[in-house]
RNA sequence: GGGCGUUUAGCUCAGUUGGUAGAGCGCUUCGUUUACACCGAAGAUGCCGGGAGUUCGAGUCUCUCAACGCCCACCA
């Protein structure tokens, strides 16, 4: 066999071992299987992005469930692909062009899409290369774009399908208008921010006589907008005022005061001026009263050229116009007064421009009589999340959900299916292009100008990746609804919960039984990484540095139940790639010693107390792993298979079969436990890490043992095994365990050099501690270096003169130190024990004395605590009459 | 204004039916014994945020306060 390394090296193994699955299409799912389904899809991630830590989270859980059921023995699907990220990628292209002095208005709406296409499809498979690195075993035979024609066709269908029901409509309202993108975005991509503002004190003048309402307001530069000034009809202040006529001051045109209740009192000056083209709450009140709105803003956030906004603000941006109206209000004494004013401003989340409230013509969604069924479907827990608090999350959201304006003035996209007759302006929302109008049979038809909100089409994401509107399309038979969304919580809103509205809606189904929420990935700030802040970890890097192993079990072993955001830094990856070694270098011990050894499986008769005891803790650690998959507790799987590995099987097992190998009798069995133990915990760890595992896992001779299988991701995973288990084998370890470790310790405290081999002598209190000894003397022998272990069955009555002693239970161990024995150092150390135990024995008691406690508490609990008073008892005993004689 | 989360060893965090606190890193001391120094052995370290309550018993359940973080809501 050949030498392996040293130490593991994953850059020499993940591409060996990645290409070894791709060769034999080991990822690819069969629709045609008659294995039960599992499927999952990814969250896309964008065309425009780099693989970033929270993918590398997302991907690695998403692999761990679909490794795992894959060796469960489902067919397992695990969809990838991208999002064409209308925005995002949009303003990529229009940068690199603008490098080249060019905009897309230049170039035409046919060729800028060219040029994106291109783009897209260059950048298409960046990160999913990026995730392959991660070790992500999707089927990229069915690997998907948000744009590509069959997400098209879905689309589609969609949306003429909800027009036709009267759930896609097309109206003029206040929306969120990003000035910088140029269109219009929904309310959760808005995101608000608490900013130091001013509140500005404006003296609207009478018209008819002297004197003037003073309104507040934050947004001056919109006053020119402004139809009325309102009050509220209960305010005594200004009620007698209702009806007269106001100037806009600077402009001078003449509006009403009017009178609403929704003006609040005690805000400001309690006189609102009315903007309704500017404004969400104007807007409201505008359309109540039948006023009209006055636009004096263009889509880019510039004063309007028109005659409502004074001559020498046109074509002023909204700040530059905010200033010189102000300047203007204050030399003509209409500006009474500035007060700062902390509020809330709405920016843009891709871009974070200020947002405008803009009235505009756009598409929506009614989401309301969609939203009906997902809601239902939490409480039939068709649909479920993990951990469950995001429920409420997901109610809250749906229960108070708002029309959802999908429209997007942006070229990059799905182009809305609605056509418009040039002739009569008949709206026909079609699949394909009417030839002619339907009303007026004229052909002079034009498409709708804009595009969908990208949410849009990832909302299709698990059917339209499977072949919908087919519904007979065997991948939508087979691998439709998924099985399990992995995802962080940012995008509840966003995207599962739309998911589910359109699932429902179009497949009456859930498209998912379980959204497993995890946490976000932060800095070691705690701060979130972003490219800005200049805090991010490149996981390819890590990835270079460490391992994809070494990242991924990181990653895991971060992982909690709960949720929590985790806190990454650079050296925590030390933890996995540590990890990883260990399991390469005890397994290329174990590879060493295994010449000899034979292809059978284990001959259960012939066991050692050692072999019997690490099948038991295999099995333990199997079972667990098995039940925290199940119910996503990642972190713990890994916290397990490290405890069980790097604890068990090497700091002890190891060193046991060390000595046993040494044993002509006992080798062969030994080998075959070492071997088999190895074997099956490459197959419970496979899931996290796969490439050492898989590594590993093709050394290993012997066909049986592997099931005849090419690779370990497609062997079994290993069900729990209950005649391994052996709580006896478990407890004698234990007991051999206690001795070696006191032992080692009493080394320690005397300065015993390693090389020295010391004499011990055991008081076995009971039958069953002289058994165990017994049983492992020689474990003890060879682990703590003990020439020679007297055992007596005598009570100590006169200990021996220069020993030291420990106590394991009730017996007590005596090692002889001649010459080497600080009396004072040992009396200290004793003397500290004897504290801890009356110490212990103390708060015991107080239990025991309780009438209460022995009334209440369970009858095992009250055993114990007997137990271990008395044992206290007894060590405290003998501690006692040590130091009498280490005194004398 | 509502809602959620966090507060446990120097640091980062586990702790699923309430039974007397754990890990990794760091620290101290030893050590190259036929895998591994990305290692082994031995060790030190905690009024489990404050207060009150339920209970024989609370890190764990209830209430309350505080600090930090997040989400939602049309505060001109």
């Amino acid at each position: 066999m050949e030498q392996l390394e040293k130490t593991y090296n994953p850059k020499k193994t993940e591409e060996k071992i990645y290409n070894l699955w791709e060769v034999n299409k080991c990822f690819k799912a069969n629709a045609y299987s008659e294995k039960p389904p599992f499927s999952l899809v990814i969250p896309p991630p964008n065309v425009t992005g780099v693989l970033h830590m929270g993918h590398a989270l997302d991907g690695t859980l998403q692999d761990i469930l679909v490794r795992y059921k894959r060796m469960k023995g489902f067919e397992t699907l695990w969809l990838p692909g991208t999002d064409h990220a209308g925005i995002a990628t949009q303003n990529v292209v229009e940068k690199k062009l603008k490098k080249e002095g060019l905009s897309r208005q230049e170039l035409g709406r046919k060729k800028f899409l060219e040029i994106t296409w291109d783009w897209a499809n260059q950048h298409r498979k960046r990160i999913l290369n990026q995730f392959k690195r991660l070790g992500a075993s999707f089927d990229l035979s069915r690997e998907r774009f948000t744009l590509d024609t069959g997400c098209s066709n879905a689309v589609k269908e969609v949306f003429v399908n909800l027009y036709n029901d009267g759930l896609i409509y097309k109206g003029t309202y206040i929306v969120n208008w990003c000035p910088r993108c140029r269109s219009a975005i929904s309310d959760i991509e808005t995101e608000y921010l608490e900013e130091k503002g001013h509140l500005w004190e404006i003296a609207y003048p009478f018209k008819d006589e002297y004197g003037a309402i003073v309104i507040a307001t934050t947004r001056p530069e919109t006053m020119f907008g402004d139809v009325a000034v309102a009050v509220n009809p209960n305010d005594s202040r200004f009620n007698h005022l209702i009806g007269k006529t106001v100037v806009i001051p600077i402009i001078g045109r003449d509006i009403p005061i009017i009178a609403d209740e929704d003006v609040e009192i005690g805000f400001g000056t309690g006189a609102l001026k009315i903007t309704p083209a500017h404004d969400p709450n104007d807007y409201e009140i505008g359309k109540k009263h039948g006023f009209s709105p006055i636009w004096v803003m263009d889509e880019d956030g510039n004063m309007s050229d028109n005659q409502y906004v004074p001559s020498d603000l046109r074509g002023l941006n909204r700040y530059e116009a905010r200033k010189a109206a102000l300047e203007t209000l204050k030399k003509q004494g209409q500006l009474v007064r500035v007060r700062s004013h902390e509020h809330s401003v709405g920016h843009c989340q891709r871009c974070s421009s200020t947002i405008e409230p803009y009235l505009s013509e756009q598409w929506f969604v009614r989401m309301r009589p969609l939203a009906e069924r997902p809601i239902k479907a939490v409480s039939r827990q068709e649909l479920n999340f993990v951990p469950e608090r995001w429920t409420k999350i997901y109610l809250d959201w749906m229960n108070n959900v708002r029309d959802w304006c999908i429209s997007r003035q942006l070229w990059w996209g799905h182009r809305i299916p609605a056509y418009y007759c040039q002739e009569c302006q008949e709206i026909m929302v079609a699949v394909e292009k009417p030839e002619s109008c339907t009303k007026c049979e004229s052909s002079n038809i034009k498409q709708d100008p804009d595009v969908l909100d990208t949410w849009f089409s990832s909302a299709l994401w698990p059917f339209s990746t499977m072949g919908w509107p087919n519904i007979k399309s065997p991948d939508f038979k087979k691998f439709y609804p998924t099985e399990t969304l992995v995802t962080g919580f940012d995008i509840i809103f966003f995207w599962v919960a739309r998911m589910a509205v359109m699932g429902y809606k179009f497949t009456k189904k859930s498209p998912f039984k379980y959204v497993y929420i995890h946490g976000l990935i932060r800095d070691e700030k705690g701060q979130k990484m972003s490219k800005s802040r200049g805090n991010t970890i490149d996981p390819v890097e890590v990835i270079d540095k460490y391992g994809a192993d070494a990242m991924r079990f990181t990653l895991t072993s971060l992982v909690t139940y709960g949720g929590q955001d985790i806190k990454l830094s650079d050296e925590r990856f030390e933890y996995g790639r540590n990890f990883a070694n260990k399991l390469w270098n005890a397994s290329r011990f174990v590879l060493m010693n295994l010449e000899g050894c034979d292809d059978n499986m284990v001959d259960m008769s012939s066991l050692t107390v050692a072999d019997k005891w690490i099948l038991h803790e295999y099995s333990e650690v199997n079972r667990k792993v098995v039940d925290n998959l199940e119910s996503f507790r990642f972190g713990e799987c890994s916290q397990l298979l490290y405890e069980f590995f790097w604890g068990s099987y090497c700091d002890w097992y190891l060193e046991i079969a060390k000595i046993q190998l040494q044993n002509p009798q006992i080798k062969l069995n030994t080998q075959r436990i070492l071997k088999y133990v190895l074997e099956r915990t490459l197959r419970l760890m496979h899931p996290i890490i796969p490439h050492i595992t898989e590594e590993i896992w093709q050394l290993i001779p012997g066909k049986a043992l592997k099931d005849g299988k090419i690779a370990l991701m497609l062997s079994d995973f290993p069900t729990y095994d209950p005649s391994l288990k052996n709580e006896e084998a478990d407890r004698k370890i234990n007991k051999a365990v206690e001795v070696i470790k006191s032992l080692r310790n009493i080394r320690q405290s005397f300065d015993i050099p390693a090389s020295e081999y010391i004499n011990v002598k055991i008081f076995c209190a009971t039958m069953q501690d002289r058994e165990h000894i017994e049983l492992s003397e020689f474990y003890i022998k060879e682990l703590a270096k003990v020439e020679r272990i007297a055992l007596d069955f005598s009570v100590p009555k006169e200990l021996p003169p220069r020993s030291a002693t420990a106590m394991i239970g009730k017996s007590m161990i005596v090692v002889s130190l001649e010459g080497l024995i600080d009396l004072e150092k040992e009396m200290k150390r004793q003397t500290k024990k004897l504290e801890m135990l009356t110490k212990e024995k103390k708060s015991l008691k107080v239990r025991m004395d309780s009438p209460q406690f022995l009334e209440s508490a369970p009858k095992e609990v009250i055993v114990n605590t007997r137990k271990r008073i008395g044992e206290i008892e007894e060590q405290s005993e003998s501690i006692k009459n040590l130091l009498k004689s280490l005194e004398g």
